[in-house]
Order: structure tokens, then sequence, then C-alpha cells
DNA sequence: CTAATAGTGTCTATGAGACAATATATG
DNA sequence: CATATATTGTCTCATAGACACTATTAG
């Protein structure tokens, strides 16, 4: 029998189920602002195990529809928020014999950042703010408190240099509101002209021509994202007190 | 029958291969310096698929032997390289309905960092530099040459800001040696006098007082890594050209 | 007018890049 | 001494941080 051949029948026979595999499941946490302070949304679990236990939206790979990892991260956010295109990265896995009572299991850890108004959430879920630790005063599903905290520290330290955080804010916003949105998740204040110079450098927002906010006194210009709304870089990081 | 009951009924009845799952995977690329250049460990598959092909090291998780994903990974390159404890960074997992002829597959991907004279490495594996791109002049199995890709993206971005870069460098070296790796990673030329300020400051580094490293000219400072090896992060990046 | 927040100007501090000067080996 | 590389000194530049000043709105 030709190598390749032999190649051919070794697939043809083979059959994942006669090894022992892990479980493998994604989950996603997701981040929003509400009220100056940096939010999770939970997800109320259905099924066993930990049937009734808060935990950050997750599930398993659908191998007939799933084309490939992020596409399996999109739809269960798609499916708890109606949120299309977010931003959406992955953290990393984590994996060991002791976090699911079913057995050896890995997630694939992503985040994601939206925009509290644009989310229709499932009747399932609510937003949880996280405390100073990045983590949430609950006790969750598996391992999810620790997840949420390796996934607040990755937000954390992406938000120090770059314009990673815009899709938490509203379509249009100020100067002001992006600048305590930065101060929310860095978790300190920022310098006003400072933060103003570098925002701008990056050319990632436009100015609305002729489009105020109103406040209580001097009105503010309105912002947008730019059309080209890549994520910047920054050479240097910000640094919060 | 009580919730805790039910789930625990719920637990005893669960069996994985009920399921539909993908196979799930760890590889490795290993990553050092030979003669100014990249090298990555490649090995050759002894088993099917892709039999004889060359790849990255990888393999299943043990789920008897294994506690967590990191030690899969560090017994990987333990078995082919005999490093007890290297640079060992999880960069992301890939997975999709495509990479593997067996069905959909995901990889937890790690970079390593040893110095060459330290392997004893297995006999089905060679070192093989890679290219401007950040792949081998190779076809590999799999995907493995996007792995190594990425895993080098990450390593050339890391080295901008960071010291990560001193295990591949042997017990003693000098500033000048440091240096030519560094710009062996980043791809360009670095500024001397800045470099040794920069490298200086992070305190990673100890002089080994007495010890000179002949040369044709000038003898030269020899350096060994600071007991606390902790990497260190630079607030800023660094420019190679 | 006052209070409050928006927005700007400018000085300082840090650290990287450029470049040259000096030091010390070999032959 | 010539040459090559190690090592250091110093000037410039970019950008963050500090801080105060001006602008504009409501009441």
């Amino acid at each position: 029998m030709s190598n390749q051949n032999k190649e051919k029948n070794y697939l043809k026979n083979y059959r994942i189920h006669d090894y022992e595999v892990p479980l493998t499941c994604v989950d996603v946490v997701i981040f929003t602002i509400v009220d100056n302070a940096v939010n999770v949304l939970l997800s109320n679990r259905k099924h066993y195990p930990c049937k009734g236990a808060w935990a950050i939206p997750g599930g398993f790979i659908d191998l007939k529809k799933d084309h490939d990892l992020q596409q399996t991260a999109y739809r269960i956010l798609f499916e708890k928020t109606g949120y299309q295109a977010p931003y959406l990265e992955q953290i990393g896995s984590f994996g060991n014999a002791q976090r699911d009572p079913r057995g050896w299991s890995v997630t694939i850890t992503y985040f994601a950042l939206v925009n509290v108004e644009n989310v229709t959430f499932a009747a399932d879920c609510q937003w949880y703010p996280i405390n100073e630790t990045g983590e949430v005063n609950k006790s969750l599903a598996f391992d999810h408190n620790e997840l949420i905290s390796e996934a607040f520290q990755r937000l954390r330290s992406k938000a120090q240099y770059s314009t990673i955080i815009l899709p938490v804010l509203p379509e249009k916003f100020t100067l002001s509101e992006l600048q305590t949105c930065y101060e929310t998740i860095l978790g300190g204040k920022l310098n006003k002209a400072g933060f103003r110079r570098r925002i701008l450098k990056a050319e990632v927002i436009t100015e609305l021509s002729g489009e105020y906010k109103q406040t209580s006194t001097r009105t503010a210009q309105l912002y947008k994202r730019s059309d080209s709304d890549n994520v910047y870089f920054y050479m240097r990081e910000i640094y919060a007190k």
C-alpha cells in the first residue's frame, strides 16, 4: 500500500471517540461601561452543571455551523446581545482537570467591548459591575471570576497604549466623556490637555462640526469614531493616577 | 429529587463521547538564534496524518498526567529539547474545520525561547531558519507555517517593549552580543548608546566584574542575567531601522 | 456677576535617536 | 602606530505630565 493510501486508510478509520479528549468550549467576557463603572454581562445557566449559577456567556463549538473559533465567539455574543460586529479579541485559553466537574476542560476565552445602549440582551442576562480586583462580587460558575479578572487585566493594559476602548462609547460623544471612559477603565485620573493631544493625534475620532452637547455649563464639541475606526497603538503608555 | 442530587445524577451520566467534539491539541513554537538568524525547531512526524512531514512539536493533552495546559506545553518542550524551565508563553488558540484532515480541530499554541547551546534535541528534530515573513522556506504539516508566523510576530512585538529575549543568550554574554540578538529579532539596527542605557535601566542583567570576553580588538565586559530574571516591560517602544 | 465645565498654552521631565569622542584591545 | 570595537558623553526631539489660563454656557 502506498504511503498516500495508508494515510487515507488511517483517516477513514479515525474516530475521535477512540481517544480520551478534554471538553473544549468558548467563553466571552463582554464589557461595557454603565454609570462610570466597568460592567460585565452575566448569564444565568439554564443547564447542568452549575444550573442556576451566574456565568459569562459561553458554549461549545458547533462543528457543523462554526467555521472557526472566532465565529463561535461571535455567535455566542450575538445570541446574548444582538450585536453583529463588536470589538472582539481572544485573550487566551485556560485548561485543567479541575475547572469543570465533568472533567478535564479547556476554555478559549474572548473579550468583547460593547456600547450599553446598543445591546438588547437575552432575558437570562444582566450587567454586573466589576470591583477593583477585576472580579464581580458574586460567586460564579466554574472559574469564571478568574476569566473575568484575566480579561479585565488585558483590557486595562491595552487601554494604556491603544484606542481600543472606543466601542464602549455611543455614536456621538464628547472628549470629556471619552476621557471619563479611559479613567474608569484605567482606574485613575488623566491629565486633560495631554489626553486630548494624544487622542487627537491618533486620528481615530472625527469632530462633528457644528454639533454640540448641551451641559449645565459650556456646551461641548461632539465627536464620532472615524470611518476607518482601526485601533491605534501608541509607542508610549499613558499613566493614570 | 433535590437540585444537588439532580446535578450529581447529571454528572454521573455525563459522557463526553455522546457529543460531537473537536480535536484539541497543544503546539509549541520553539525559537532560538543560530548564526544571527532566528531559528525554529521542527520535528519530523512519525505518525499519521502528515507522516514524514515537518511540523512544530505538539501533541494531545494527557488527561491523566497533565494538570493544566501550561504543563502540557512544558512536557512537549521537555520531550524534544531536554529543557526544564525555558521561557514559555501562550500566544493563542487557532481552530477551524479545515486545518486538520481528521476534522474540526483546535490548537492551543505556545512559544518558547531557548539558548541553542543548552538544547539536546531529539533525533527527529532540527533547527530551521525563518525568513523575513516569519515562516520557514519549507512546506509544513497542517497550518504550522501560519502558527510560526503568528508566534514570530508576537516575539518581535514583545521585543520592542520588553526584555523577553534574554533566554536565547548563553550564560555569559556581552552587551554587543545582546544588542545583536535584539537586532536579529527586530530586523533592523539599533542605536548603541540608547540600547545600553535602556537595557541597564531595566536591571535584568548583572555585570560580571573582572570577566571579559576576548575579541580581535578591545575586550568586552561580560554580563549574566540577574538572579531575579523577571521580564521587564518598558513604557516606551524601541525603534529598529 | 458667579459657578462650572470646555478647551488651550506652555513649561518641565523622561527617555529615545543621532552622532561623536574617548578607551582599550590586537597586530 | 593603525584599526576595530567597546564604552561614554551630550545634544536634539517627541511626547507625556503639571498647571494655569482663557472661553462659553446657565442661572
